[in-house]
DNA sequence: CACTATCAATAAAA
DNA sequence: TTTTATTGATAGTG
């Protein structure tokens, strides 16, 4: 059986985006009455149209109004802990992007390095001249050039995050928190004493600040989120 | 055939109530995820449990609260009215922790191999032993031990993978297939043929990627990466 | 905008 | 929780 998949993106197409909007808004209002109605809760939803008027709402009348007020009306404590969820979502991109990133590096580093310490050791061995002043001349270069190389990595990470397809089919059924923890000092065996090899390639320490910055437009295609849902 | 229509109204049983809010919650925080994106639109949603203490809500953080400033007026936003969306934000972040990483594996590998390069040319530049063959050897353990550490790293990931990206296929008592997609070109250690570096870490091909985590709910969205990354 | 094959949501059951 | 049986939601389509 063939499946279709429908891409989690922006729908181009105007008239198609339109349907859907129509469609889609309204089983998520029809939806929110039924989950407060069912469960006795109380819920709200906003859905703003592309013209950007005046939004769909529900409930209708003031029923809107008193759960936004009460939502406002929670503590700056409260509300902040709610980004929690955002941060997490945050981190897990950047780390998966991050582990693509490195082990791109990491690949092309090993099969690099693994081609040239294969021919020092067979020209020492036999004493050749396999290994020409220039070819390590060029080495030392290229590792000065290792900063482009990665760059032009990042562009391409870059290139994929922009063009990420995500699938909204997706089922399935254990929810596991998966972390990509890689850790490991992966240093052993290094001999050359020579520099310090402190920078951790492993760590992967990237406690980057967040700063939130106010945006509004929700319009991002998210892959992993995790949506909490613990309490109650 | 008996079918039993689920009447709307709330819902007595407490353990059923609690099962059908975590589940429509769950579905409805999706949906209004989706048709934002999908539409290209505001939307927000606040769903209170009964404990009626912190709702949940979507967009995590801000965003839900500026699409409420928004539908009260509060059109203070209007000019902080970003330069920056989530889009962009998340971009920053992960530009910002690539540069990071980017920096430390930079470091740590340039030390590490100009290092030795240098002990090698002035080797060869002098006749001298600088650099032995157990040096010469302990550079190429140090190499191995990077495939290692790939290597378990790769082994994270499938991990990861399997834990997050399921595709769930249904077929008639056949339970669950799972299918994860993760190929990879290990090619590795090949030698003096120089070779392409180019590793391509490609074809992650995710099911619900994106990442729920503690949730009950495990919905994923995945990307599809494919790093290409050639040059160099 | 009605229709419908498909896929997703979810009430129940285990 | 996880699995299943049904109903519900909807992307396409005319």
């Amino acid at each position: 059986m063939s499946r279709k998949k429908v891409r989690l993106q922006y729908i181009i197409n105007q008239s198609s985006r339109r349907s859907t909007y129509n469609k889609r808004k309204s089983s998520l209002l029809k939806k929110v009455n039924e989950i407060s109605i069912l469960c006795g809760i109380e819920a709200c939803v906003v859905v703003y149209g592309e013209n950007n008027d005046e939004p769909e709402v529900w409930p209708p009348g003031p029923g809107t109004q008193n759960v936004l007020h009460k939502f406002r009306g929670l503590s700056e404590l409260e509300r902040n802990k709610r980004t929690e969820d955002l941060e997490g979502y945050l981190k897990k991109s950047i780390e998966k992007s991050q582990e693509q990133l490195r082990k791109q590096i990491l690949e092309n580093k090993k099969k690099r390095f693994t081609n040239f310490i294969d021919k020092v050791l067979i020209n020492q061995h036999n004493n050749t001249d396999l290994v020409s002043m220039n070819e390590l001349n060029d080495m030392k270069d290229e590792l000065n050039d290792l900063t482009k190389f990665i760059d032009s990595n990042i562009n391409e990470v870059e290139k994929m995050l922009n063009s990420m397809n995500v699938e909204v089919e997706e089922h399935v059924g254990n929810g596991i928190e998966a972390m990509i923890g890689i850790e490991q000092q992966g240093n052993s065996g290094n001999a050359i004493n020579g520099g310090d090899m402190q920078a951790d390639v492993h760590g992967l320490n990237i406690q980057n600040d967040h700063q939130y910055v106010p945006w509004d437009n929700p319009m991002l295609s998210y892959h992993d989120y995790n949506m909490d849902t613990d309490n109650l």
